[in-house]
RNA sequence: GUCCCCUUCGUCUAGAGGCCUAGGACACCGCCCUUUCACGGCGGCAACACGGGUUCGAAUCCCGUAGGGGACGCCA
């Protein structure tokens, strides 16, 4: 059965002003979401038409989000800095309709006006004094602006998807700036125009944006333009309930990358927050753009919990298959602190032991950071640098096993896995001592800390030479404390 | 101040009048497994903001109160 319905087309419009950050990520991933389970598209713009906050940096950190979340847009992003002209067009057709007039009130006319508005407790709103006024008294010191001829009776409502039916008593909403003194274009104008002749028939992002919906839905049917479908999201709190700052999470993405977050993590963990299908926790993309639906997003803010996309992290960490784990930690250290310096130790050998390891290093990692941290000393030069735990462990008694250890360790004629764990613990029993009290000296010696994967593997990934000269830096403390 | 929205465990949420003595996940606390740390398993703590209605019956519908959030620019 032929789907006739109008093709779906959201968009995403960042402006460039910053990073992406959580709360831009998360509209990015529902416009995204919604246009993959609709087979439909999602186009990307620029709003830059602030040229003095908008940066080239800022546009590329926005576009590098997006692609490390694996968020694709379809066709060229559009510039809306680049349609001023087709702005001024429609302006003059606003014009041209009765349904824009120019203003012009003084920045103190207008500055008076909010202060009388404020002081007899009403909104602070343009009072529509050039409404209806005859051009011809104009005064010639001042560059007109072009407002919009807003309804004045009567109210505004928004069948939104999220929101549901919102309504605005109009006397509310005053004629807006559309076109500035310097005859550029405003916002409001601006996103009616290009969401219009971009095709988008739905538009997702934060519900900060409502009442400029109601603002834009005046202007499309002042166009007779059909207004699209709106679905207005809850904005992310942080931990506090406050607006996101950037004293909690408000970070741009890249800063949970250099945390060491899998994007497929981070899209999991985003779609969950306002979204729900269900108990459904964990799930893959696909699943996402199965399941995905307006419908399924709530009304009320999140918080940010880092603690839950750490654990949901660490999931994604564990299951990663051994050749994507080892992509993924490769992938990410030039991104990870002192990953860089790693990264030049590296060495064919090393890499091996690494890969090796690996498996046993995702169990206990949560982020690629502590998979980092885990790996290092296999990339580490003697003599290790000891943690602090470790150093604890290297004393008195810690000492007295690794001197044992080593005893029964280097006549090993093989240095195999089996060999070394018959020899291990049968200096163990011979010194009757728990497998643990060997283990954990020993793990110290060889890792300088006081979690790894099991001593066994440590012992055989590192080889000989490597461990046995690890157990006899560690020895050779002793003269040192 | 005005307008709009929101309110289920600490957090994310399930729930669309009886299935709810309210379910799941994270976090937290026990126990088990274990050479460490993790993982895993089992168990525990913990919520329908408050007050009125409507109804045989309300977390679910209506009204009010309180609290929170958002918007009120020649920013986007």
């Amino acid at each position: 059965m032929p789907d006739f319905t109008t093709p779906v087309v959201t968009r995403f419009a960042p402006s460039p002003t910053g990073f992406l950050h959580i709360g831009g990520a998360r509209t990015a991933l529902f416009n995204w979401a919604y246009a993959k389970a609709k087979g439909g598209k999602m186009l990307l713009r620029i709003e830059d038409t602030d040229r003095e906050r908008s940066t080239q940096a800022a546009i590329d950190a926005i576009l590098d989000g997006l692609t490390w979340l694996g968020l694709d847009w379809d066709d060229t992003p559009v510039f809306q800095s680049e349609r001023g002209t087709r702005h001024r067009e429609v302006v003059d057709a606003l014009l041209a309709l009765g349904a824009a007039y120019h203003c012009y009130a003084s920045q103190e006319e207008l500055a008076d006006m909010r202060e009388q508005a404020r002081q007899e407790g009403l909104p602070p709103r343009y009072d529509g004094r050039w409404r209806d006024r005859d051009p011809a008294e104009a005064p010639d010191d001042v560059a007109p602006v072009v407002r919009f001829k807003a309804p004045q009776a009567g109210e505004t409502a928004l069948d939104d998807h999220v929101q549901g039916n919102v309504v605005f008593p109009n006397k509310d909403l005053d004629d807006l700036i559309i076109l500035r003194s310097d005859g550029t274009p405003t916002y409001n104008l601006s996103v009616v125009v290009d969401d219009h002749d971009m095709g988008v028939t739905h538009i997702v992002r934060g519900v900060d944006h409502l009442t400029n919906a109601a603002r834009q839905s005046q202007i499309y049917r002042a166009l007779d333009w059909p207004v699209p479908d709106m679905a207005h999201i809850p904005l992310i709190h942080g931990p506090d309930g406050a607006k996101l700052s950037k004293r909690h999470g408000a970070l741009g993405v890249e800063a949970y990358r250099e945390m060491g977050v899998l994007p497929d993590a981070m899209r999991n963990y985003l779609a969950r927050l306002g979204w729900s299908h269900g108990d459904d926790e964990v799930f893959s993309t696909d699943q996402l753009i199965a399941w995905f639906d307006l419908d399924g997003i709530g009304q009320s803010a999140a918080r940010f919990d880092m603690a839950k996309l750490e654990n949901l992290n660490g999931r994604y960490v564990r299951t990663l298959e051994p050749e994507a784990a080892w992509q993924a930690l490769h992938g990410a250290l030039p991104h990870l602190p002192g990953g860089s310096a790693l990264l030049d130790r590296l060495t064919p050998e090393r890499e091996a032991r690494i890969k090796s390891l690996l498996p046993a290093l995702q169990e206990r990692a949560k982020t690629l950071v502590e998979l980092k941290d885990g790996a290092e000393f296999l990339l580490a030069e003697r003599p290790l640098t000891y943690d602090e735990k470790a150093q604890t462990l290297l004393l008195d008694d810690g000492q007295a096993v690794l001197a044992g250890v080593l005893d029964v360790l280097d006549p090993l004629p093989d240095w195999d896995l089996d060999a070394i764990d018959a020899a291990v613990r049968s200096y163990a029993e011979t010194a009757d001592l728990k497998l643990g009290k060997v283990a954990q000296p020993l793990r110290a010696a060889l890792t300088g800390r006081s979690t790894s994967p099991g001593i066994f593997d440590v012992l055989h990934v590192l080889g000989r030479d490597e461990a046995l000269g690890r157990i006899t830096d560690a020895l050779a403390r002793q003269d040192a404390v």
